[in-house]
DNA sequence: AACTCGGGGCA
DNA sequence: TGCCCAGAGTT
């Protein structure tokens, strides 16, 4: 029984990886620091938007240093179309600030230091955690997860929380953050929060919600 | 549990 | 032009 669940789900994964690769990570960094600024700025902002906001960002900041010590007003402006910029910007000043001294300028690989910074809770820190370390302790769950793995009755509730703890217990952990990755790539392209699109999507021989 | 924080995309 | 989308923090 929980091994034909756990069978599914790895099938659906193949089924995704052909599509959409095992690149593991919608956003674009070259350092831990920048993966951490990204996935903070993409709190309620796509992962696309964001990457158009870091070409120039990350221009401007080459490290740590220099967010720790930015002019909080640039850099709310070079973050505006993030959208919520004045938190984000506080918040990336002021992680970068806790990196420096609290962790020597390196940014933390536990989940526990992780959500000591701000702007950080568990999608961020799990983003981070298996994309720049390879050091996965959960799955990040964000809004695609919750919508498409409800559609696939891989889960059925609507607590981010509860959501994790059970695809923890049914995705093998080398799976944990492509798993992610895979399911934020499909929710982008085909099956939309509005109008998802069954027709074309690449689970619909296997999806209970896809009409047939 | 409810509220706040902004901007972009699409009808 | 108004509605919907996408997380974290505070009260």
């Amino acid at each position: 029984m929980e091994k034909n669940k756990k069978e599914h789900v790895v099938r659906i994964i193949k089924i995704l990886e052909k599509d959409y690769g095992h690149v593991e990570c919608a956003l674009n960094f070259s350092s831990p620091f920048e993966l951490l600024a990204a996935t903070i700025l993409s709190a309620q902002c796509t992962d696309e938007r964001v990457n158009k906001v870091t070409k120039d960002l990350f221009k401007r900041y080459k490290n740590v240093e220099d967010y720790a010590n930015a002019d909080i007003l640039e850099l709310e402006n070079y973050i505006k179309s993030a959208g919520f910029f004045r938190n984000k910007a506080k918040n990336i000043i002021k992680s970068a600030q806790m990196v420096i001294n609290k962790y020597n300028g390196d940014v933390p690989q536990t989940m526990k230091e992780l959500l000591e910074l701000s702007g950080v809770a568990r999608k961020t820190a799990n983003v981070v955690l298996g994309s720049a370390f390879g050091k996965s302790e959960g799955i990040a769950v964000d809004t695609h997860v919750i919508r498409i793995t409800n559609l696939l009755k891989l889960t059925e509730y609507d607590d981010p929380v509860k959501i994790e703890k059970d695809l923890m217990k049914t995705i093998p952990k080398k799976y944990w953050m492509n798993f992610s990755f895979l399911i934020q790539t499909l929710g982008r392209i085909i099956c939309k929060a509005r109008n998802p699109g069954h027709i074309v999507c690449p689970l619909n021989e296997i999806c209970p919600s896809s009409q047939k």
